[in-house]
DNA sequence: TTGAAAGCGGTACCAA
DNA sequence: TTGGTACCGCTTTCAA
């Protein structure tokens, strides 16, 4: 099959026996065209099997339709869901995406930024970047484009962010099993220079204070992200402190470690609260990126951070900021949700 | 900060002392031009903060540099690595990515793909695809557009496509567990309507049979992704097979939930092969999408499909077909490797 | 080696 | 309500 001679306006409008122009507005919707003509120029597009060609279109001035995404790890649950809320919020809007993935060096964010720049691009949004806005910021302003960060934690002060309400996620788990029960509770998981671990181990500690409950330094214990790590951090913690009722785990991983840990320990997780088991049996609470509603054999309390809301978020406020150029910067926050598995 | 004139080419020319056709000339280093003049309009470049337009350039008749992405569902680990191994290495070329989350019916489909061809990008990848392939493959061919197919099992049969070895992943598992010296294997999850396992268990069937060691219906059981229900249905194959001594999962969830199903059991998974354990202990095996290191706590072998490395060879193959048109569309097989976690 | 000018496919202003 | 036409920013002959 060869290649068919691409079909342009200039075509539809000889078909159509009208101007370029018109054609122009009959397809824009601008201008009052009359119906008859409207009804000759979509038929010729019919016939014709004209597909616009939005490259041209921008050019002129217009919008390209298109919005740059630049995504620190795709390969995180996180961002997957939250870039794949992200594009399904713009095609619904006849948007495109283009997606990059970002380096972690200002200089290779910046490089990326100018791909994108360069391809004419609505607005962008970096997804995972950490404190490296103030030049991508006047880049883009430079450019007239409008920039949007999100992140899982609060790094940059000075530019338009959306982020996970982490101290609130932490606060909800906690209070869940204060609630329950539970007056010593540990933590277990991250790594202290993470920035999205420090809120939440915030949180828990601010909601223990709030109850009155004690708050000890040596509860809080850093591990990677390994089941096997988690399982011994797991064991260990509870061997130099029996009385630890309930333990908060920084993520999935943490939380399917951790329970091996009990499992070794033969200190089964329940959910039955304290007064039952006395502090035979520990409970686990744990965040988690996404519904994981495949992990749903363990007792364990989930707050999951709405990524694919703060995809939706996202497109929202792009979309704000490309249309009206006073939207003032600003700081957005999402809410986890509570999801105990039944 | 006011959005400053964009600068073109003209700006550049006119600093630099030249022509614009000189200043393009320079840019894309066609031509012969004497260094002098290459000095000063790269200078001008500088001075300026030039960036080039791609939508004008590719307007004219070059080529976008942009590649679309049709993926059916970014929030499974193989598609978002496939789809961050694609984007990696086409980035690496200077090429950047319209990634569009496909429906799932023809139609949607299609109109995914005139957003693309509006857009007008070089090539097309449709990743996880089923079977509408003829109309889409007509519609890039008439525009003179390359199109790819990417998926987990083979569905199509006219057009260019990648996919997983998922027989030679089972038949790689199935003869590891047997050389460790199992010979009542069974298989656990997934469902029969799904086509990457009827490809897995035929693989699984085959190596079982080419060894000579017994393959019945009743070991194969169906099973959703999760692991209560995995746990559940590991539970019941046991007790009415309980000579049973190793166990194929079909993804990650099913392993963990088959995990849980043995320690009820009583009888845990180890590594150390059937002739120390007798029938005591049952044997895990299972696919994997990426690399999951971080369920390192499970005695199991994971057969990992290598979805990064696809993508490298999608942004191969499409580039192929976008530089040599001749390239002959086919089918290209992507195998799989086995990982011991010790 | 460099410059002039004609597009690429549309848009948008100004006339008609 | 339509048509004419000057662009948008860049590439690419064709001359100079």
């Amino acid at each position: 099959m060869s290649v068919a001679k691409k079909v342009t306006i200039n075509d539809v409008a000889l078909v159509a026996g009208v101007s370029v122009s018109t054609v122009s507005l009959v397809l824009s919707g601008k201008g009052r065209i009359s119906p008859a003509t409207g009804q000759r120029v979509n038929e010729a597009v019919e016939q014709l099997g004209f597909v616009r060609n939005r490259q041209a279109a921008s050019l002129r001035g217009g919008q390209s339709g298109v919005i740059g995404l630049i995504v620190r790890d795709l390969t995180s649950p996180f961002y997957a869901e939250l870039t794949a809320g992200l594009t399904e919020a713009l095609e619904a809007q006849g948007r495109m995406v283009f997606l990059l993935h970002g380096g972690r060096e200002a200089d290779q964010l910046l490089s990326r930024l100018d791909m994108l720049l360069t391809q004419g691009v609505d607005g962008v949004i970096i997804a995972g970047a950490s404190g490296v806005g103030s030049e991508l910021c006047e880049r883009a302003a430079q450019k007239g484009v409008p920039l949007v960060f999100a992140s899982r934690a609060s790094y940059l002060d000075e530019a338009d962010t959306l982020r996970p309400d982490n101290m609130q996620a932490a606060q909800m788990l906690t209070e869940h099993l204060i609630r329950r029960g539970h007056q010593k509770i540990a933590w277990l998981g991250g790594k202290s220079s993470s920035l999205t671990r420090a809120e939440r181990v915030g949180g828990y500690c601010s909601t223990l204070i709030k109850y009155g409950l004690p708050f000890h330094s040596e509860w809080v214990v850093e591990c990677e992200s390994s089941q096997k790590k988690a399982a011994e951090a797991m064991g260990a913690l509870l061997r130099s402190n029996p009385t630890i009722s309930a333990v908060i785990c920084y993520n999935d991983i943490i939380a399917m470690g951790a329970w091996f840990g009990l499992i070794r320990a033969g200190r089964q997780s329940g959910e039955g609260g304290v007064e039952t088991f006395f502090d035979q049996q520990v409970a686990l609470g744990a965040f988690a990126d996404v519904g994981e509603n495949a992990l749903d054999d363990l007792p364990i309390v989930w707050a999951t951070t709405p990524a694919r809301e703060m995809g939706y978020t996202l497109a929202d406020r792009i979309m704000q900021r490309i249309e009206k150029s006073d939207v003032q910067a600003g700081h957005q926050i999402v809410s986890a949700r509570l999801v105990t598995v039944k």
